[in-house]
DNA sequence: AAAAAATTAGTACATTTGGTCTAAAATTAG
DNA sequence: CTAATTTTAGACCAAATGTACTAATTTTTT
């Protein structure tokens, strides 16, 4: 990628996140990132496409970070690792999310793109949950849906954390992320076998600095 | 309050459900009441007074329609009928829950009120809780602080679920208020005695008609 | 009925916005 | 080195927006 799209996408980040989506003109942006605001309408026609640039950075970071994840640890203690590098990237890309509804609307590509992310995304549950029932860590389910229903209760809260925590929470980064990582992970407690609440409760929590 | 007033309100509910706060201008706004421009401003100086008196206007419905509500029935029953009504003025108000970010960015005065409503919400769900343990339908507390981070994830599925749903389903109104009504009672089912599951299975999904 | 107050409409303005067009400047290719 | 291509900037435009101001009309008060 050009050296100005990627100036553009870091900057767009920058000041996305802290303006929001929709108090940001490419005029502005232009201006922050130091060139004419039709040389940014060259690189990114349309602002969804900065948008959907965005979104792909926020996918590959993703992945990088599970990628360095350690294997030798317990399921549990993996899970709940995930899910703070997870939220962890939720936060550095915050304007995301914080107004989900606005992009969504705003721009249908990127609503597509979101939609069959989630697929991946419950699959990726599904998965971690059969694996904890194969060991022994989840009771199984006591009606038929029981975790998929289970599964989009924790979709809906790691799309709204962030959000709901901007309005009703003042925390710093460091505390708010492991506040929510923490609530995450209790929506699985309650289905937990004895020997899964066992390692639920040696449960680490992990620091890794964030880039 | 004045009938002009009124007017801009009914028509405000209508058209902000419709667009979206975000995308209606004063100016049409006007229009669609029938009205100029510069009177709408007479009546409501700025926009935020709009979204304040609508915001009233939903809190008033909240409690008219709990008031309405039959006591004579099981506790868990009675919570799942609390809940989809207020499932259904959410519906009805859905620009709020939609642009909740933007409007407490945009309107300090609406996040303050909000904060105000999120304790008495916390209460309410605390006495449920309470009344649920004492009545041997919910077991107890497993570690300091169960029910209340149950409470606030219960907060944020109910501020939240109607998001989420704009972007990931094609529901009509009826049915996207039932399936998540049904979700919502599953935050507390892991938590259910025997007895409380017993219950559970017995909720009948009521339909009364929204005004 | 006359005066005062409240309500309504119309106009006008400065600003901002996304977008287009043209030409200059920088880079790359031959 | 020169021509072609890519990149960049600046000027310009039409539309929309919030806001202010003035004047007309309606309602209320006296």
């Amino acid at each position: 990628m050009n050296k100005t799209k990627q100036n553009i996408l870091n900057k767009a980040l920058e000041i996305y996140n802290r303006d929001g989506v929709s108090n940001v003109s490419i005029r502005q942006l232009a201006k922050d990132v130091g060139i004419s605001h039709s040389n940014l309408i060259y690189h990114y026609p349309t602002q969804e496409e900065i948008i959907l640039g965005l979104h792909d950075l926020l996918l590959n970071k993703a992945v990088e970070l599970n990628i360095g994840l350690v294997q030798n640890e317990s399921l549990i203690q993996s899970l709940y690792t995930t899910t703070r590098t997870g939220f962890m990237v939720v936060y550095n890309f915050r304007f995301f999310f914080k107004e989900l509804q606005n992009i969504c609307n705003a721009f249908p590509k990127v609503k597509e793109v979101l939609r069959k992310v989630e697929k991946v995304r419950s699959d990726m549950y599904k998965n971690i949950i059969e694996n904890m029932i194969a060991n022994d860590l989840l009771r199984s389910e006591e009606f038929k849906g029981e975790f998929d229903d289970l599964i989009v209760r924790i979709k809906i809260f790691s799309d709204h954390w962030l959000e709901s925590s901007s309005i009703y929470d003042e925390l710093p980064e460091e505390e708010m992320i492991n506040k929510y990582s923490y609530l995450l992970m209790q929506h699985f407690y309650p289905y937990l076998t004895n020997k899964g609440k066992d390692e639920y409760k040696t449960i680490q929590i992990t620091t890794p600095k964030p880039h």
